[in-house]
DNA sequence: CTACTTGATACCTTTAAGGTATTACCAATT
DNA sequence: AATTGGTAATACCTTAAAGGTATCAAGTAG
């Protein structure tokens, strides 16, 4: 049993006569009446009686015919369906994402990438740092996004934006009026960090910037992330430096202002990560919307 | 793209390794490799990642493994409903069964159809809700039994029995001797509940009940079918609801009591579902079965 | 009966599958 | 760093089988 002799056959119940459909099928009839003759010997039955002007099914042929296309057409959308899976167009991608990355830009890149890959199912899972990390070398997912990576040797990134800082104020809060605040106006001044976890992590870049500049930091909570940390900005604990895309963020009476006086390297990455050695062919698509959207933010700055 | 070559990919996929494969296929390996590589150039798709040990497969190899193992078992299935009906026997029917619809209702109607038509073979295939509903699209099956049925356009379906809710108790518990359990003592009690799995499923329904009656349900343990979700209860993980017939499967130490204090509507179907566009004689012949099985269970009643 | 159409057969050519020997590659080990 | 064991890939040859040409046999229509 052979896939061409399942085509021969078709052509044959439905031309009804071996020598038209033998034209049809681009080869001579003597071969076309041999592949036939085969096929029922394989399957130890006449599919079609031989008539004057032709060939005609048989009830058992009249079956087969009917398999036959289901089986022609089982094969079809099987290699559509592998050729679309091969070129990133048809799957599951797990994306890992994390604290208060969801805010924008993550959602922005999702939604680029389902529209340009419907076909592709993406799961998403909340998971800290080093889960992220963990769940890449185990591959129960495929990216992850993060911030302050140290580098690894078997994980590659992309960076995809650079926060600023920002301050977190409450709105009738002296300081709230101004359109910059310089860091030395944060001298001992109650502040609230996050978040909680792996290190290096945004506490480590605040508190170098802090130790940078000579200001004291004074610390009077820790929370798990920007979201907590915001929320105690909004119930009087104090200030709270955040990543300027957490500014997208509105709670009552907490207002954001950008801070300056600082150092170039006063920034927070926001990167995807990924294993070096994944080559399949969803990464690559989605990489490649993660750059496109990379670039187009650069064109806008 | 040819069945010897799908084969041939089906075999490495499973044995992970082409010199393996070919042992198994009874040819040598190098013929394999070059069969591999040409139904990837057709494909125009990279199947296997080559390793060290052997091969690994792709995503997109993952998927056309499965489309494969569908192909293959429909060949096999044409081939042999040509067969018996060239020798003029009735055929094949190929149902799937699910979880905990097995436990009494479906060995019934298999009985009385092989009684009533003895020269069908009858295949069995265990399937889950989606899958049977693709197998009936890819008609790779005739006839599927299920719970909890959404309608679909092409699919028609037959409601075969209702079952009523009953609670599966440790004996040695005191709620136990009771011949009624009402809802409203389960509250806040250990519930284990299944299946995983598509929804709607029996665990929408279960919640559903609890909510209207304002009773709090304390899910312990989500399983994947009933049998799991027994012995748990078995194992004195706390409580389970069951559809009543699968109420003849008996456990040490598990007792089931009709559950009380219910809506009418707290019911589940066990269903019955085929192509509405499916006109052949043996799922008329099923169908008229099933038809007579309800009937008979109605007068009972 | 003859002309014509059909599928079947005989025999040759060509394509492609399968085999053997060998190479290239990677990883683990020494 | 070199070696070994196991893997897939390549080169080249052999063989099986698909396809082609010529022809035959068997019906049907005129």
């Amino acid at each position: 049993m052979d896939i061409r002799q399942i085509r021969y056959f078709v052509a044959v119940a439905e031309e009804r006569n071996i020598g038209r459909a033998a034209k049809r099928l681009f080869i001579s009839q003597p071969p076309l009446t041999r592949q036939i003759q085969q096929l029922e010997d394989e399957l130890q039955v006449k599919l079609f009686e031989r008539t004057a002007k032709g060939v005609e099914l048989t009830s058992a042929g009249q079956l087969f015919l009917n398999e036959s296309r289901n089986i022609l057409s089982l094969i079809e959308q099987a290699q559509e369906r592998t050729q679309r899976a091969g070129k990133g167009q048809l799957g599951r991608l797990d994306v890992a994402i994390f604290g208060s990355g969801i805010l924008n830009t993550i959602p922005d890149i999702l939604k680029r990438f389902k529209t340009a890959y419907p076909g592709v199912n993406i799961v998403l899972h909340q998971m800290s740092k080093a889960e992220q990390i963990e769940a890449l070398r185990q591959k129960r997912i495929s990216v992850g996004f993060n911030r302050l990576l140290a580098p690894l040797p078997d994980i590659d990134s992309t960076m995809i934006l650079q926060d600023k800082l920002m301050v977190a104020v409450r709105d009738d809060h002296p300081l709230a009026t101004k359109p910059l605040i310089n860091l030395k106006e944060l001298d001992n001044e109650p502040i609230v960090v996050f978040p909680k976890g792996a290190r290096p992590n945004f506490v480590d870049l605040v508190s170098r910037v802090f130790q940078e500049a000579g200001v004291t930091m004074n610390i009077t909570q820790t929370v798990i992330d920007a979201v907590t940390g915001i929320a105690l900005v909004s119930g009087g604990f104090g200030f709270c430096l955040i990543p300027s895309s957490a500014s997208v963020l509105q709670l009552p009476g907490v207002k954001y202002i950008p801070l300056g006086g600082l150092p170039d390297n006063a920034t927070v990455d926001l990167s995807c990560i990924y294993l070096k050695d994944d080559h399949s062919p969803l990464l690559s698509a989605f990489l490649a919307v993660v750059h496109e959207y990379k670039s187009q933010l650069n064109n806008q700055a």
